[in-house]
Formats: structure tokens, C-alpha cells, sequence
DNA sequence: GAATATATTGAACATGTGTACAGTAAAAAT
DNA sequence: ATTTTTACTGTACACATGTTCAATATATTC
């Protein structure tokens, strides 16, 4: 049982359209009826497949937080998780981001869902899981995903700064700055 | 020169409307002609004060943020920025988000635009701000608005890991789960 | 209280939304 | 190659959107 010729043309007529149109206008101007338009595909049969604009977009980010699951994924090497391992997997985020930064300035957009930004946010926390259940001595009396939440927001919370200076801060600067923020210890009573 | 009574009454009727509204559907589901059938407002009224529901709703939400803002300023004891005083802190934020659940539902429902979040972000950045310029002892070389960034982010992941569990955490679990997270250190080389 | 300013209304218009359904085209299955 | 299945089209409908404009109502100002 293949997936229907027809479907994936649509599909990908629609995906093709709408990175066409991105080049023109912002993400949460484009309406379903332009989107079609430009895709030459009935407006009916959009509804079939997708309920509105971003859920083709959504698709798209899928692709690109697939590269970032894959460079994630390359065997390095993992002795412990130190400080340096932190700091490649931190410089790989960072190298990410900015090679799709089309993409992530629309995700932080102020107007655009919060589904991007969960769909980045479960990713990320998926590695943070793995790297902290492996690595990291717990206290007892801690509920982990609440610790895998916190650090893993944390980073994405550079990302919006990162996000809201327009990119300015180079990736060698921003790794700097993330370690320096590891290194900083709360005073203690 | 005062606001025009006829302005004030135009919005606090939407406002009220919305409320009302938000008891029967979720917020996205609300659209403009029906917010405006419910407040008895011309729809070509709305839209000189506003350009969408959430508009309407942010206003709302800003009205809690600034309890938020007045919780915080409260005089207590700030003696040094320890343990004792973030624990103030974060107690007084997870109830001020208990306290608004309904709302805070809303914010971090994925079909919601990142505005809300922002405007939470922005508030809890700002005292954060406060609590790190006085008390830190920073390094060199970093940029402090990534510090800060990263800081309130990581709070901001407690409550949608809060969020995706349904509150049921309690106040008190969080708070302690929230207290071991900030001793866990990472094991350096 | 009268004059002035302006917020609100109601109507209209082009376009978008979401859904339904019968007819057609193009796949998959045999 | 024929049959069967199903994706797509075209049309229609009720409702929503965003804007304009003259008429009206209700503030503010003097």
C-alpha cells in the first residue's frame, strides 16, 4: 500500500508555493485561497489534506529539525558529558539555527503559533533527555522532566536573544557567552 | 485631556464580552463578528481599536502581568540574592500562575501566537534583570542580556513543563523540584 | 447649555473561510 | 487492459474579514 501519487504532487505543489510566496510576503499574511492560487490547486483540495497555512509550513520546519536531529546524531566523541561535549553540542545548535535562519526568524516571530516553537522546544528536550538521564548525578526527590524542561528552555531562551539582536552575535561569541553561563555559580547562603 | 468615556465603555464591553466568551470556546475559535454580536459593538468599531481578538485578550493578560509586577515589588526581605530569596521568588510565581490558570492555559496552548509569551518572558526578564545585575558576581566577556535571557527562559520551561502535566504538580513539589534543580551542578573536566 | 469634536453606526463591497456534493481524472489493484 | 478506488475539480452557500463613507450619537470644550 503506497502513499497516492496525486497526494505527494499536491503536497509538494503546495509546499513549493508557499516557499515562493515567503520570498514576497510574511508567513501569517498568506491566506489559503493565495496559497492555492499559486499552487494551482483547488482550494477544496487543500482542506483535504491541511486545515490551515502553517500546517504546510510545519512540514517544512519538520524537514529542517530533521538536519538538526542529524547532525545530532553523528558519532562523536561522547566520553563523558564534560564541558567540552556541552560545548559541541551547544556550537551545533547554534550552526543550525544560523544556516536556517530564514526560517527562525519566522519561527520567533511574535504572531506565529507556539507550535514552532514546541516542535523546536521537543526536539532540543529530546537530546537534553538523553545527555542528562546518561550523564548527570541526580538528587533524589527531583522530578526529571521538570530539570530537562528548565535546562532545555534555557538554551532556547538564547536562541530568542540570540533571535532579537538580528543575528548580530557571531557563534564563536555566543558559545563563549553560553559557557561563560554554565561556569556562573549562584551564591549560596 | 481625558480618554473619551465612549472609548472606555467600547472597550470594556469587548473585554467583558471575551470573557464571557472564553467561558463556552477556546480563544481561537472566537472570531471578530462574534465577539462583536456579544459586546453589541459595530464591527467597523473594533476594528479602530483594535485588529484582532488576541489585541483584546493581550490587553486583558497585561492587567494580570501587572499583578505579577506588584507581587514582586512587594518590600520583603532582600537581604543578599540567596537561596532564601529566589525560593521568594519562584513560590511567588508559580502561585501567581496557579492563581491564573485559566489564562496561563491559554498563553501556552500551541495554537496561540508568541506574543503572550513574550509579554510573560519580557516581565519575568525584567525582574530577573534586577536580581542579576545586583547580586551576580559576573565574568568578563559576557554579554549580560544573554545571561538573563537564559535565566528567565529556564524558569519559563518549569511552567510549560508545568503546563503539559496539567498542574498537577503541586506548588510546594515545584518549588523543591525547582531548588534541587539550581544545586544540581554540572560535573566539569 | 450651545458649539465643537469625534466615536459609533449601518450599509456596502471584494475577498477569504470552511464545508458539501456531484462530476471528472488519475491513480492503484486485478 | 479493465476494473475499482479515490483524489481532485468546479460550483455553491453561509459566514467572516478588512475597509470605506455618510449619517448619527455622544462625548468634550467653551
Amino acid at each position: 500500500m503506497k502513499k497516492d501519487l496525486r497526494i505527494i504532487k499536491t503536497k509538494e505543489s503546495l509546499r513549493h508555493s508557499l516557499l515562493a510566496l515567503l520570498k514576497r510576503k510574511p508567513l501569517d499574511t498568506i491566506t489559503i485561497a493565495e496559497l492555492c492560487r499559486e499552487a494551482n490547486i483547488n482550494r477544496g483540495t487543500f482542506y483535504l489534506h491541511y486545515r490551515e497555512v502553517h500546517e504546510v509550513f510545519k512540514e517544512y520546519l519538520e524537514v529542517i529539525v530533521e538536519d538538526l536531529k542529524q547532525s545530532y546524531e553523528e558519532p562523536y566523541y561522547k566520553t563523558n558529558y564534560r564541558i567540552q561535549n556541552i560545548d559541541a553540542d551547544m556550537i551545533k545548535i547554534f550552526h543550525h539555527v544560523k544556516k536556517y535562519k530564514d526560517f527562525y526568524q519566522i519561527i520567533f516571530d511574535e504572531h506565529i503559533p507556539m507550535m514552532y516553537y514546541y516542535l523546536l522546544f521537543d526536539t532540543v528536550r529530546s537530546f537534553m533527555k538523553n545527555s542528562i538521564e546518561e550523564h548527570f548525578e541526580l538528587d533524589d526527590g527531583i522530578q526529571l522532566d521538570y530539570l530537562i524542561s528548565y535546562q532545555t528552555n534555557a538554551i532556547l531562551g538564547i536562541l530568542i536573544e540570540w533571535h532579537r539582536q538580528g543575528y548580530e552575535t557571531s557563534i564563536q561569541e555566543l558559545n563563549q557567552y553560553f559557557m561563560t553561563i554554565l561556569s556562573v555559580k549562584l551564591p549560596r547562603s
